[in-house]
DNA sequence: TTGACACATGCAACTAGTTGCGTTATTGTT
DNA sequence: AACAATAACGCAACTAGTTGCATGTGTCAA
């Protein structure tokens, strides 16, 4: 399970961020969600909830959330991505073409040779804030 | 400079696959740029071709060469995506998440890492024909 | 060359994501 | 409690991406 919305909440408002009902609404989502949330699924939960909420001011969110790394993304398909909540231990995902379910990896080793490329590019001098975004794809056993 | 758009043509006629005026156009305009190009480029630069092709026509092309392995997509931004050719040898990108100005990266004990782990994955039973996709993002020069 | 098959295409209607701008509301301060 | 600053929001109009279905066309074989 997940870290505490109220944690997070509490986390974001010390930094000095304003908390609003979308922020929380959609933290606290994403943080009872037992899978990846998207945008137009964020959308629908809201309005479940009677929150009416613009799909733009979601969009906005998210990316703010982004921003602060207290999101993840989660690309599904080339052109569709999803999100889950950050806090935990850094991890990759392996997702399945056919229907989407998303299974986690993750392995020191790798983590130590993209941290070395990583370090690479700040060096080069071209790149600063550099960030990786690993993921694989492949097919399971019940789509295949 | 890429591989002529010629001899993939052939390679794809040779595999039994039709070949459109579509098809051929879209590969020439790959193999030619000097950048990646997404599929609403794509269609500007068919429309300057004369070559009034519908979106869905392009969104199919890009997928089928896609599964076909012929593309390959660069990832600019979280929902944006661009193609190149993946003729070449196996290598990955740093965007810039300013202007999102492209730069190559490669690294050979990666490549060990990160096929480990896709045989790993293989092992495990779930999925099958596992690849990966890895992007590193930052802020270039210019932009920050 | 013609015909048939399957792949490729266009179209329409839809969902998803973005942008600019004017308005609203959270928050710290008085 | 009222105020000012500014982050957050909604709306409208747009671009991007998807889907189902009917039509067109490349290819091979007769």
């Amino acid at each position: 399970m997940h870290m505490k919305s109220t944690d997070i909440i509490q986390h974001l408002k010390e930094q000095g961020h304003r908390i609003t009902r979308t922020r929380s609404a959609v933290v606290d989502l994403l943080s009872s969600a037992d899978h990846t949330l998207s945008v137009p699924e964020l959308l629908r939960l809201l309005k479940r909830r009677g929150l009416a909420v613009n799909k733009t001011t979601v969009y906005r969110e998210i990316d703010f959330l982004n921003e602060l790394e207290v999101v993840r993304p989660v690309r599904l398909t080339d052109t569709r991505v999803s999100y889950e909540l950050a806090h935990r231990d850094h991890h990759h995902h392996v997702v399945c073409t056919g229907c989407e379910q998303v299974a986690e990896v993750s392995d020191k080793e790798l983590e130590e040779v993209v941290g070395k490329i990583e370090r690479r590019i700040k060096r080069g001098g071209t790149f600063s804030r550099v960030k990786h975004h690993l993921e694989f794809t492949g097919i399971c056993t019940k789509c295949s």
